[in-house]
This record gives C-alpha cells, structure tokens and sequence, in this order.
DNA sequence: GACCAGGCACATC
DNA sequence: GATGTGCATGGT
C-alpha cells in the first residue's frame, strides 16, 4: 500500500509541474459548475463553453431562470452542448434538486452530509457517479474522487487495478481515495491534472515534442 | 467523411 | 451482470 501510495503521488507531482494549478472548474459560481457537470456529460468542453454563453446570455445561470424557461427554449440554448433534448430535461431535474436545497434552511447544502447528498444526486435520472461526484467536489467543495475516462485509461495502462476493477467507477474511485490525502484543494487538481494529461495525450503524439511526461504516462490513443 | 469528446439510461441476452 | 445502443453537436 505504501508504494502505491508513492507511485499514485508520484504521478501528481509530476503531473503538477508540468501543467501548474489548473483552477478548476473553470466557472464563476456554484450552479454554473453544476450546469456545466450535466452539459458536458461525452461531449467535449468548447461545445459546453457555448451553451452556457447562451445561457448566460438569457440570463440563465440560476437555478430558477432556467427551470422558468419553455422546454424548447431552453433545448435551443443548449443545443451545441449535444444530446440537447436528453440534457435539458436531465438538466432541470437537476435544477430542481438545487433550487429546493438553495431554499431549504440557509446556508444551503451546509447541513446535508457528503453521502446523503450523493445518494440525492445519484437519485435524479441522467446523474450518474461522475456527475454527481463532479457537482459534490467542484460546486460544493465535498472531498470525493472524481473519476472519468481518462482515469480509467490511466489505471488500466498503468495496469493500477485488474481489468474488472478499471471498469467499476466505484472500485477506481477507492483506489485513488485510499492513496491520496482527503484534501478538497488536492482532489480538485489531481482529476483537473488527469484531463489535461488525458487531452494532452489524445492522438498519436503529446501535444508538445519530447514530452517530458511520455516516460511516466504512456497514455496514447484510448 | 470518420472519429472523438470531462456519461447515462435502457434493452437485451 | 455484461454488453450493445441511442442520444447530437462541433472540432480535427
């Protein structure tokens, strides 16, 4: 355990030199970071940067604007995003979960435990680990491991786990929770830190010559 | 024109 | 329980 607790550090160190603090999520408010986690389920973040201008636009960045908008307005808004139908319905489910916390006791959220607010979240149809684990780090500051493709694509490289376990999101998430302190500000960068080397890599080649990351993270194409 | 991207639910076997 | 499929746009 000891050395794979090195080796798992190991990677973010040096994963941290090379990128530097990422500033994750790249949103102004909480809601926006939870809008952003349903909008960009398997769709590349440029095309989710362009739903929420429009959203933004519309003055639309709030829980309640949204969940007033017509059904096809709002599918218009978010139309680059991908999948607009399936995500804005999936989205003001998701809205609606956050406006009854906003109005519930203030300060909102801040009485509800990590667990019961994940299972609340895991709750809502189209809100699955890694959406409901990306709204509980970035938008509410909750210390849980958020595990995507890339992670996976990393581990089964690396050969972390077993195939089997590479392939359960709760079995990767584990892994990684019992090797890295439960730090929220250290579980922000490291996932941020595993895109960036997950989109670095993407392709043939690192996107930089003579990678200085190519010895430790021989990612390559999935 | 094919392939891919910061998933998820549902049907089928 | 594992595997396949639909959902849709925009960049490379």
């Amino acid at each position: 355990m000891r050395r794979q607790t090195n080796i798992v550090m190991q990677y973010y160190r040096q994963l941290n030199r090379h990128f530097g603090d990422l500033h994750w999520w790249p949103a102004e408010s909480p809601v926006e970071v939870v809008i952003g986690a349903v909008l960009t389920q398997n769709t590349n973040w440029s095309n989710v940067e362009k739903a929420i201008c429009n959203l933004d636009a519309r003055g639309c960045l709030r829980a309640e604007a949204i969940l007033a908008l017509p059904k096809l307005e709002l599918e218009q808004l978010i139309r680059p995003s991908g999948y607009f139908r399936l995500k804005a319905a999936r989205l003001r489910r998701v809205m609606e979960w956050y406006s009854r916390h906003e109005k519930a006791s203030p300060p909102p959220f801040r009485q509800v435990s990590d667990q019961t607010l994940r299972e609340e979240l895991l709750g809502i149809n189209g809100v699955g680990p890694e959406t409901a684990d990306s709204i509980l780090l970035y938008a509410l500051g909750r210390p849980v491991f958020v595990v995507d493709t890339y992670t996976r694509r990393i581990a089964q490289r690396h050969k972390l786990l077993n195939e089997t376990q590479c392939r359960d999101y709760h079995e990767l998430q584990k892994y990684f929770m019992e090797r890295v302190p439960p730090e929220i500000a250290l579980y922000n960068q490291y996932h941020a830190l595993i895109v960036a080397t997950g989109k670095h890599f993407c392709g043939p080649e690192p996107k930089c010559a003579q990678c200085p990351l190519r010895r430790y993270l021989p990612l390559g194409t999935r």
